[in-house]
DNA sequence: TTTTTATATTCCTGTTTTAGAATATTCCAC
DNA sequence: GTGGAATATTCTAAAACAGGAATATAAAAA
């Protein structure tokens, strides 16, 4: 169960995938502009691409000689999703503990 | 830049500590609690919890003989903003691409 | 058809990560 | 103080991972 989301966050899990992600935001791109837009190499370029795609991040269109990568940011739902799931009860606690913690303070000053 | 996020969701990338963030959740454990709920050894929980910590997810509260480890919502908010900062311009594009294609398609038809 | 370009894959190596076992530390109960 | 409970840390072996170099593949250009 958690293991899905775990191979995302994983998947995520690397500077230069991120960077790749941020480049993505705006536009599709070869592995060839990717590698010289990152300064690194086109093997690398390629496997981190290869990490992205089976993460389900990346579409690829493959164009003649190139493949041009692009996002699909709705592969980030799942992460959205439980992210909000996590912190609506946590911040409901918070506020619980704030307050009780202010009743506390309270009632010591009378 | 993206080393600090890179290094955040390395610290979610792994099941056993996706699960104790969902226990955390609703409410604080203690080590043994924990443990025992997700039928790992004391060792590892100590060491998965340890990696939350780093990663300030968690915070401890030490308690005689035990340590209470509660759920620090807000360090998921960087990876909250940083997935509505991916998601913005991708969909815009994604529009974009959605609507050409409807152009195009009527543009056959004419 | 030979050469060049773009990309993917494989192989190797050093590093990181994980789990288990053993050990250390600290506090509590007696 | 001795023994036991709760937790953290260390050590070790196995698996996963990142980067570099070399190679493979397929299409384009010449």
């Amino acid at each position: 169960m958690e293991e899905k989301l775990a191979s995302l966050f994983q998947a995520l899990a690397d500077p230069n995938r991120l960077r790749m992600i941020e480049l993505l935001r705006k536009q599709e791109w070869t592995v060839g502009m990717m590698a010289n837009q990152l300064g690194i190499s086109q093997p690398q370029t390629s496997k981190h691409l290869r990490i992205l795609y089976d993460a389900g991040l990346v579409t690829v269109t493959i164009d003649a000689n190139r493949r041009r990568y692009a996002l699909k940011s709705q592969a980030l739902e799942p992460l959205d999703a439980w992210q909000t799931y996590i912190a609506r009860e946590t911040d409901r606690l918070n506020r619980l503990e704030s307050f009780l913690a202010e009743s506390q303070r309270e009632e010591n000053q009378s």
